[in-house]
DNA sequence: TCTACGTATCGAGCATTGCTCAATAGAGAG
DNA sequence: CTCTCTATTGAGCAATGCTCGATACGTAGA
């Protein structure tokens, strides 16, 4: 007790970084609405005001986090994508090793609509990933938004694969690029 | 204010319908959880207190507002679906004229496991539709997986479409019944 | 080593919101 | 006309987002 009461004092880096993990950490177990101030503030062991000292408002705090969240996504699918088999391949690994978290952002992505912007940039990047390793340079909206669209079946299949085992490793990465082709030779 | 103040006796039916009716209209223009009892009751000229007589809690109220978005959703859809064709235009119709309160369905599924739920459920009963229409008794679970994810592509590029017109109506029918074709050719 | 300043940190307190409970009043049965 | 049943309410509690003035920790300069 006396020592919970002494006063940690830290840089204000490392107290925003320790924040935003914990809410990372806290966002794989409750959906984001459901992690209050007083949760973080404990986990952290600092007073709620220190919360609202680095971050004006709960909103910000949450957009922080996720924001966070759709960073780690976007690091791990980049760079592998030099062919649509790297890249679904990749997205496939990411989503087995970090489904909890990964839900967790798809799951927070209708709370509010300041958290769908950012999960609407997130699928814009992975987009733009996939249709650079299509080849395609200048796509029209309709080619665009089928392979928007596509991402949402491709995060329904493999999280469904990776909670519950369902076909194997390989019959999913076909059922992704067969549908991505498919869906973009349709779309133009 | 005299007149709003007066007692107005109403019978548990009406007074449920209503209240879940005015959750629908609320659901339309703000995320689930931005509903308030206040605002709730304020709408319906009660107490806050009546609402919790009537649901036990603000789960079960959202929960039942929630089911009946479902409900309204899978009425629309259903009957229609002797084809692949019929189904898709059913629902092409559907998000056409509804595309807001679908909307809301949506960005409310991720808000809690009890909505979550609600969702699945909902999903899973259009994935029946469409396992009917296409004629397949027994799916494996990886075709089952892959309708209900299928559903998710056609959700988004639905959406898409009936918000931003992205794309003619013929063009939106054809990718998603190409789609759902080639998905369920692969899976098998 | 001492002092003074900047700021990280806290505690008290306010408004909103989900929820409880005992009291009240409207409407139909007898 | 009265009596009973229950739809309805108001007051009040606990949790939570948020504000603000006070405090103490760490360091720069003497």
């Amino acid at each position: 007790m006396a020592a919970s009461k002494r006063r940690a004092r830290q840089s204000p880096d490392e107290r925003r970084k320790q924040l935003i993990g914990i809410g990372l950490e806290m966002l794989t177990t409750r959906p984001l609405h459901q992690i209050t101030i007083d949760d973080v503030a404990e986990r952290a062991n600092i007073s709620r005001s220190l919360l609202f000292h680095y971050f004006p408002t709960k909103r910000d705090y949450y957009a922080e986090v996720v924001r966070a969240a759709s960073r780690r996504l976007l690091r791990a699918t980049r760079g592998e994508g030099e062919t649509i088999d790297d890249l679904v391949a990749g997205f496939l690994s990411f989503i087995e090793r970090r489904h909890e978290p990964y839900i967790a952002l798809f799951r927070s992505a209708g709370t509010d609509d300041w958290v769908h912007e950012i999960f609407r940039d997130t699928r814009a990047a992975l987009t733009d990933q996939a249709l650079t390793a299509l080849d395609i340079d200048e796509p029209s909206e309709l080619v665009r938004a089928a392979v928007g669209a596509w991402l949402a079946y491709a995060e329904e299949l493999a999280l469904e694969w990776a909670q519950h085992h369902t076909g194997s490793r390989e019959q999913i990465h076909a059922l992704l690029t067969g549908a991505l082709d498919h869906i973009v030779r349709t779309a133009r």
